[in-house]
DNA sequence: TTAATTTAAGACAAATTTGTTTCAACCTTG
DNA sequence: CAAGGTTGAAACAAATTTGTCTTAAATTAA
């Protein structure tokens, strides 16, 4: 508590009255994760656009927001308060439209495992957030990089 | 402390004699993931077996220690030991050759950063055994769909 | 069997973290 | 300006965690 205090230049009796209690402010951090995922993701108008031109456009608008988005699988699930974990348990099957989505459009392998697909592209947003973090990819070429990984993965095409 | 003794069916004092302190317990935990690690890609032997072979060994050999293998990157490095740091850059080092190796085989796409694909390797990893851990995949799939998942992505081939 | 070692259990102290309260200084708004 | 509200700082209490020590039971080895 102290040290998110500091990192947001407040005091500790300030934290403690805006967030009363630390379980209250691991649940407002998970639901602003949430809702800012949302908006991110919301944002993005699908009516016009191929499955998988709206999964790189997913990766574009999920991947800057990093750990944010990743907040909520690291926090004990257990944790997490009712409210929370059915925001979190919603975004995932947000992802998992879009995996059916390109199922349907005969994108996808038809075996590929659809929690597989899903379980990967969220690793993929952190990984892809991770290697821009640490500089190891540009940040205009991250979510690209992300996508065709999980589309095409690395292999030279043949 | 007091879980970890009690997960361990020992008590408290008892881990402390073990272990005199946490933060020599965190240090042994890491060392040990990275020996288990070290133990099971070098029991793979790679004279006679092409890269992707080779890659495909290392996830079967790894996925199954799962969140082992995962433990140093949740871990805050800056905690751990200098010694588990020093293990832990060598591991990475350990597939960034191997990437190399898929490289000079013309197996990966030149136009595919090592560094982005070994922080994918890591990721799928930890995903695969995350997979069989939930029971999305079964375990004895996990490494191969994961191996297949890096080489050539989930879409369908034309 | 006996001696040495290891353990569990509990009491205890110390350190850390969390949560509360008070009060003076500081904004903000009317 | 003046009132109402917010903040930082500090002191404080409570809870949690960590680490130590003692003793009796249990395990092991000789």
């Amino acid at each position: 508590m102290s040290t998110i205090a500091d990192a947001a230049g407040v005091s500790r009796a300030t934290l403690h009255r805006h967030f009363p209690g630390r379980q209250r402010l691991i649940d407002a951090i998970g639901l602003e994760a949430i809702r800012e995922t949302d908006a991110a993701v919301g944002a993005i108008d699908y009516a016009k656009m191929s499955s998988t031109d709206y999964l790189l456009a997913v990766f574009e608008a999920v991947v800057p927001l990093g750990d944010r988005y990743h907040f909520l699988a690291v926090t004990a699930p257990g944790a997490a308060s009712e409210e929370v974990r059915t925001a979190y348990a919603r975004q995932i099957r947000g992802v998992e439209e879009m995996v059916r989505w390109m199922a349907r459009d005969g994108v996808l392998a038809p075996d590929a495992p659809v929690d597989w697909a899903v379980l990967v592209i969220d690793s993929l947003i952190y990984t892809a957030w991770t290697a821009v973090r640490e500089g190891s990819v540009a940040p205009r070429h991250a979510a690209a990089l992300a996508c065709r990984t999980f589309l095409s993965g690395l292999s030279k095409a043949e």
